[in-house]
DNA sequence: TTGACAATTGACTAACTAGTAGGTAGAGTG
DNA sequence: CACTCTACCTACTAGTTAGTCAATTGTCAA
């Protein structure tokens, strides 16, 4: 590094995700990024010297801290409840956003088109969420406090496709696309009021 | 017309719509069309001035056949969870053939690439689909054949997002990604046997 | 037969794509 | 001092992109 002020890496990988969400992995260049940054589309080549290289690591580094604010909400939140409004709340703020979506998501819909390295790691991502949701809604079951059919995996795959898909519809029709799936989602599952 | 065998424009639409599904927008060109219809590419321009214009063309025409499937489907069954079996079950073939998704999905995924026109075609596709479903759902709730909180409309967007989702994800790891998606939906709105 | 029109073509452009080659500046180390 | 390493640059390649243009063919109607 030639100075500690800036990580070269994690500045191109913070600007690649924002261009990954906010266009497509097919839509965005290294002219685009070199542009953005202010540096060389070499220099971005030095770091990563394709782009499936990037993609690889853009995925690891969303997946990292994806799980540091899951393990966050755990450790903070005991309440089922609490941590999946947590959870919910978490992407309300992209489809507030206005213009981004999830990016892995964006990755997902070019399946054909990125590389296997890129898809494992978009597994390994699909693998860990789905995880942690279904220990979320096993254990709010378990202790009465939600109730959904079938298996705690198929609730959490339920979930994670109508979050998914409710963000891409929210960007494009407004966010009320994303707050009516998230509340049709929380009052489905609230336990009968007896 | 050269023949009356074939309608260039849609063969081309009929190639077009598969590339979409498999690839994407960003992701196909011309060139790619113009080898699989085995035409020249000015061909190909000279039905579709633009890619935007084809794009819109596409959309149009998913519509149409949209709403020919599903008013065919209100024709044949009076019953609102045949109807609804149906309507899964046509996207289920989608995620059985292991390579395609939603086009139109596809389309959303690249707001900020595509031009105004094809959203407002995207618009009206949703509009329309989402008010099919919501219709259904009334019916099915007020014959008590349904339940589900909040407003029709509500829920037709959680389903709307869901399948969205799930054909993505199923696309990736999986048709059962969706089987289980389409599974936990139908479960959650059957009324509670008394 | 003539003339309009639609479909098609090869040859082209200008811009953009990911990726490479070769070199430079500076910092750290022996 | 010399050596190495990282970050970075300019200049380039080879290929692809959407889109244009002028010319050709075939069809149908007057």
């Amino acid at each position: 590094m030639t100075t500690t002020l800036v990580d070269r890496k994690e500045e191109i990988l913070e600007v690649a995700t924002e261009l990954l969400q906010t266009r497509s992995f097919s839509s965005f260049s290294y002219a685009d990024l070199s542009a953005r940054l202010g540096i060389s589309k070499a220099s971005i080549h030095h770091h990563f010297p394709t782009k499936e290289a990037m993609a690889c690591a853009l995925v690891g580094r969303f997946r990292e801290s994806y799980r540091r604010l899951l393990v966050n909400l755990d450790r903070q939140h005991k309440d089922t409840w609490q941590r999946l409004e947590m959870f919910l709340g978490g992407m309300c703020a992209l489809a507030d956003s206005g213009s981004k979506i999830c990016p892995m998501g964006c990755l997902r819909v070019e399946h054909n088109v990125i590389g296997d390295s890129i898809r494992d790691e978009l597994h390994q991502h699909h693998e860990f969420g789905l995880r942690w949701l279904a220990g979320l809604l096993e254990e709010g079951r378990a202790k009465g406090q939600m109730t959904f059919p079938g298996t705690p995996e198929a609730q959490a795959t339920l979930i994670n496709a109508a979050v998914q898909g409710a963000l891409q519809n929210a960007r494009a029709e407004g966010a009320d696309q994303f707050y009516a799936v998230a509340a049709q989602l929380k009052a489905m599952m609230k336990p009968a009021a007896t």
